[in-house]
DNA sequence: TGTACATCAGTGAACGCGCGTTCACTGATGTAC
DNA sequence: TGTACATCAGTGAACGCGCGTTCACTGATGTAC
């Protein structure tokens, strides 16, 4: 065992993300993030000024799961020879993989919200998979994209994001901590597809 | 000063409840709601069996006021002799009056949603405003009244509660918590606007 | 190639926080006879 | 009308928790000369 460890920021970062993909926000806690990297507990204090330091570096990375879901998600999706279809499509299995995430990730979706930190950094974060866009930008990536297509009528654009975003941000938070959260498999499936359909029509 | 204080459950539900109101559920403290009632701390026990005991029962009460509200804004609503426009009103005050909250009531409203509980108890809790109903009663009643009145197709009415509620939950969330609390007052009013009408459009 | 020294990265002991909760207790109240 | 006693509602001291953070320190590393 050296006496320098080499790789302590990267090591002491991992081990948060695995606290808080299994406890949420909370569950980073700065000894126990030294206690799995195997190190005394303020040498932390050499690669982060803070506890909450730490937890912003987790919750960016945990910003970036999501954001990787969703990018996988929608490059599943088949490219039909309607594009309008296939862009709607795409919208779809962004609002999807936002919830899937929330259901399967749940720490990290927690952990991701947790953190106090304004609208510019959800919309791109440097270094996310192949677009660098985040959660947001993914998103206004997709409404774009139809309304280039001509699929959604040019004043309808304005704030949509709005609308789609807070659809499937709220069913999220409404089933992992919320009154929901005692659905039935089926009821859970129904809820989430009256959700999606909901947003594609009120667009 | 009388040894016995007579109305101390009340007193402590009524400190709660303030505490709740600044700084949501983690500041309902057992310390603090005892000082404020001008009690030793542990003199509570006799009323409550724990401070989680005593957060429900707050929990309870922020409920309640959300239905209130909610209540009183759809009495708000002017009759008109198109009954049809005013139950559609009628559901648009009720999403506006839950963001509302929200934003004004911010700590009773993380109060509200901190505690576990399953739906059943969000559809009523007696004794709140006229009808008895809670937020979830009141948001299914205008549904209800829509499919009475033929406005709303009685196929869309399952899970209708879902998309709604997600939508005005979500965005409430992002505005106070999340990505969205930066937003201007303008910015914000957009939001709410295109929010609840795409609420409306997805029905 | 050696040596002196600054610098960096770790250690270990300690403090304070504020709370929830428990224990053994005392003061007030109501009721049976 | 008094008295004995159970019961209820409060008191006060104490414990343990686990953490974040600070202090003074030591071991390792790199660089100037």
């Amino acid at each position: 065992v050296p006496y320098h460890h080499g790789e302590l920021r990267a090591a002491l970062l991992d081990a948060g993300i695995a606290l808080a993909r299994t406890g949420g926000p909370n569950a980073v806690v700065l000894r126990a993030a030294t206690r799995t990297a195997g190190v005394s507990h303020n040498a932390a204090y050499r690669h982060f000024e803070d506890r909450s330091a730490l937890l912003r570096a987790v919750c960016e990375r945990c910003m970036s799961e999501l954001a990787l879901l969703i990018e996988r998600r929608c490059d599943d999706v088949p490219v039909t020879d309607s594009q309008v279809a296939d862009a709607w499509l795409r919208l779809e299995a962004t609002g999807r993989a936002y919830i899937e995430f929330a259901l399967t990730e749940t720490g990290w979706f927690r952990t991701a919200f947790a953190v106090p930190t304004g609208l510019e950094y959800f919309a791109s974060d440097e270094g996310v998979g192949r677009s660098g866009l985040g959660p947001y930008g993914l998103l206004s990536t997709r409404l774009d994209e139809l309304v280039t297509l001509g699929a959604l009528p040019s004043e309808q654009r304005p704030g949509a994001e709005y609308a789609a975003w807070s659809a499937v941000h709220g069913l999220s938070s409404l089933l992992i901590d919320g009154p929901l959260r005692d659905l039935s498999d089926a009821e859970r499936a129904v809820a989430i597809d009256r959700v999606v359909t909901g947003v594609v029509d009120g667009l």
